[in-house]
DNA sequence: TAAAACCAATCAATCGTTTGCGTGTTATTT
DNA sequence: AAATAACACGCAAACGATTGATTGGTTTTA
C-alpha cells in the first residue's frame, strides 16, 4: 500500500472549486485576491497540512536558495569552524547549505563542483584542494551565473572573490614578537612548498629580516608534509645546522607540538632552550604544560562568515559580473600563552 | 545584457529536428533509439556543453538524492567527525549532503526539519538538540516517506532507527579499569541530568559496583553543565566529601582537563593523588603532560558512517516502514595513555 | 503474400508552482 | 445613464525532463 497523496495547490483548488492560480496567489497574500477566498484557501491549506513542494519551486524559479560549500576536510578544526560560520550566515538569510569534501583530491573537487552546478546552487564557497592548479571547473560556473567565493586556500589571481588569512600581517606579528624576545636566528617549519601560504610565510619572514638589516639564511626555512615524521625530519634539519635557530615558527599548532616533542627527545627544553610560535591557537593549547610560547589565532569561523556574507551580496546583486572582485584579508591575532 | 540561454534537451531536439523524447532516450542510451541518431544527439550534447538540469529531474522524479544532516554543533570534534563519515558514505552512493545546525535549539531544529522535508530530501540523519522532548516534527516526515536515522543523541523509544555509543559497554570498561588499578571510591562527573547518557553512565556505574558487592554512594556522582566553572563546581563537591574519590570518570576529555586543572590548583597531582578516565580520546591528549589516565574512544566517524549506511538501506528499500527499526551500538575502546 | 514481429521515433501527459494577460462583475465618477 | 475604474478571479503557458502509449515503416516468419 502506498501512502495517500500529498496535498498540493491543485487539490486545494479542486476542493474549493477555484483555480490554482487563485490558490497560489491567496497563499502569497496577493492583493488581487478577495479577503473571503483568501481566508478560505489559507484555512483549508492549514487543515490539509499543505506545504509547498520546494523542488517544484526551485525548478520553476531557477533558484534553489542553496549554497554549496566545498572544502578539503570536514573534520579539521579550521574547516569545521569555517563551515559553522557559513551555516550561520546562510541560515540567517534563509539559505540552505550543501557540503562536499574533496579530501584534497582534484578530481573529487571537480565532480562536486559539477554536481552542485547541475543542482543549480545559487552560489559556491570553496577552499581549494591542495593540488588544484587548473581552475576550469570554476570558470564553467560563469555560464550558469553561479558566483564563487574562495576562502583560506584561494587562487592567486586577483580576478576571484576571496577571503583568506592575512599571512603577512600574522607572520609579521609572530616574527616581531620573537625578535623582541631577543631571537635573531629564527627557523621556520613550513607546509609543503606548493602551498601558497608557505611562500607567503617565507616572503614575509625575509621582509622583516631585511627591514631589521639582518642577513637572511634560507637554510633556516624548512618544509614538511605536516605529518609527525615530516615534522621530525624538518626539525632534524634545523637543529643540525652549524648555527641552529633559537626559536621556530611552525605552520600550525599540531606541527609545533610534534616539533616540541622532537626537541624534548633531543633534550631541548621548550620555552627555555628553544621557543616556538605557531598558527591556529587551538583551544587545547591552554591545557598544555608545554605549549608553543604563542600562537596566532586565525579566526576560522570569521573567515567562514565573511566568505558567506560576500557570497550573499554576490547572489543578490543584479549583475555580479560587474562587481569588483573582493579580496578580504582576515587579520590574525598573536595570543601569548601565559604560564 | 543577460547571458545566453543554457542548453536544454529541447534545444538539442530543435537543432536536430527530432523530438525531445528521442533526445532524452538517446542520452540515456535507450535501446529503442537508432545508433545514428544516438550518436548525433550525444555529439551535439557534448558540443553544446549540455548538462541535465537536476532541479527539473528532482522535481519530476520526486527524488533528490540528497540526505539532510541535522546536528547541534558543526564545530564540535565529535560532530565534525561524524559528518565527515556521513559525507563519505553519501558520496560513495552518489548522494548529496545538506546540513543544518540546531545550536541545541528545539525551534531551530524544527525549522530545519521542515525545510528539509519541503525540499524533499530522501532521508535525514539527526542528532537531537539537548532539550528535544517532543518528536512531532519527525513523525510529520512519515507522510512524506522520509526515513530518519538518529545518532548519538537519540530518542529513548525503540521505534526509531538509531546509532549510538554503547555507554554501558564503554563505561563498564572504564570502571573495571579503575577498579583493577585498585580504586574503590570512584567519582563521576556527568553531563546535565536531562541527558540520557548521564543516566546511562550512572546506571552502569551502579551495576558494576553492585556486581562487585561494593556499596553505592550516590554522592560520588556529580553533574555539570560542561563549562569550566561547572566542572570546577562539580570537582569541589566531590573533593569536599568526607571520603573523596581516588579516581574520577569524566563525561569527556575537556571536562577531564578542566577537572585536572582544578585538582592541580588544589595541590592534587594528576595520576598520583587522583586519577581520571574520560570519554572521547581526543588526539590532542597525546601531547599533554597530564592527560587523563585513559580515555574511551567513541569513534565519531564510525557512528556517522554507520548511520549513513542504515539510511541508505532505508532509502532504497521498497517499504521502509516494514523494516524493523535498527538500534546499533558502537562499542568504545579504552585507550590507556602511556606516559 | 498476408500476418506477425520488430525497429525507430513521435505524441502527449505529467510533476507543482508561478505569473502575464484577459474577462466578467461591481463600484465609482461625471 | 453612460463611461470609467477597481476588483476578484480564471486561463494557459512555462520551467526541463521522463515515460507509457502509439505510429509508420521495414523485416521476418509461416
Amino acid at each position: 500500500m502506498t501512502h495517500k497523496k500529498l496535498p498540493t495547490i491543485k487539490e486545494i483548488a479542486k476542493q474549493l472549486n477555484i483555480s490554482v492560480s487563485t490558490v497560489s496567489r491567496a497563499l502569497h497574500d496577493h492583493p488581487s485576491i478577495g479577503l473571503r477566498t483568501k481566508t478560505r484557501v489559507q484555512q483549508l491549506a492549514k487543515e490539509l497540512g499543505y506545504e509547498p513542494n520546494q523542488t517544484a519551486i526551485f525548478f520553476k524559479q531557477g533558484k534553489t536558495f542553496t549554497i554549496g560549500v566545498v572544502l578539503p576536510y570536514l573534520m579539521e578544526d579550521f574547516f569545521a569552524g569555517a563551515i559553522s560560520g557559513i551555516e550561520e550566515v546562510a541560515n540567517a538569510n534563509k539559505y540552505n547549505v550543501l557540503i562536499g569534501q574533496s579530501n584534497d583530491n582534484v578530481d573529487r573537487e571537480k565532480d562536486i563542483i559539477t554536481a552542485m552546478k547541475n543542482q543549480r546552487v545559487d552560489g559556491i564557497i570553496c577552499s581549494l584542494s591542495k593540488h588544484t592548479k587548473n581552475l576550469d571547473h570554476f570558470t564553467a560556473l560563469e555560464k550558469y551565473e553561479i558566483p564563487v567565493v574562495f576562502f583560506d586556500r584561494v587562487p592567486a589571481a586577483n580576478t576571484y572573490n576571496k577571503v583568506a588569512f592575512d599571512m603577512p600581517q600574522g607572520t609579521h606579528q609572530a616574527i616581531s614578537f620573537l625578535m623582541e624576545k631577543g631571537h635573531r636566528r629564527i627557523g621556520i617549519i613550513n607546509g609543503p612548498k606548493e602551498m601558497k601560504s608557505s611562500k607567503e610565510r617565507t616572503d614575509t619572514y625575509m621582509q622583516v629580516l631585511q627591514k631589521k638589516r639582518l642577513k637572511i639564511d634560507l637554510s633556516l626555512v624548512a618544509y614538511c608534509d605536516l605529518t609527525r615524521n615530516g615534522t621530525a625530519a624538518a626539525m632534524e634539519t634545523l637543529l643540525s645546522l652549524k648555527q641552529p635557530p633559537t626559536a621556530i615558527l611552525a605552520i600550525n599548532d599540531y606541527v609545533a607540538l610534534d616539533a616540541i616533542q622532537y626537541a624534548k627527545s633531543k633534550k631541548l627544553k621548550n620555552n627555555k632552550d628553544i621557543f616556538f610560535v605557531s598558527y591556529a591557537n587551538l583551544p587545547i593549547t591552554n591545557y598544555l604544560e608545554n605549549p608553543p610560547m604563542a600562537s596566532i589565532e586565525q579566526y576560522p569561523k570569521k573567515q567562514g562568515t565573511s566568505a558567506a556574507e560576500i557570497l550573499m551580496t554576490l547572489m543578490t546583486s543584479a549583475d555580479p559580473e560587474l562587481l569588483a572582485p573582493q579580496n578580504v584579508l582576515i587579520e590574525g591575532e598573536l595570543v601569548v600563552h601565559k604560564r
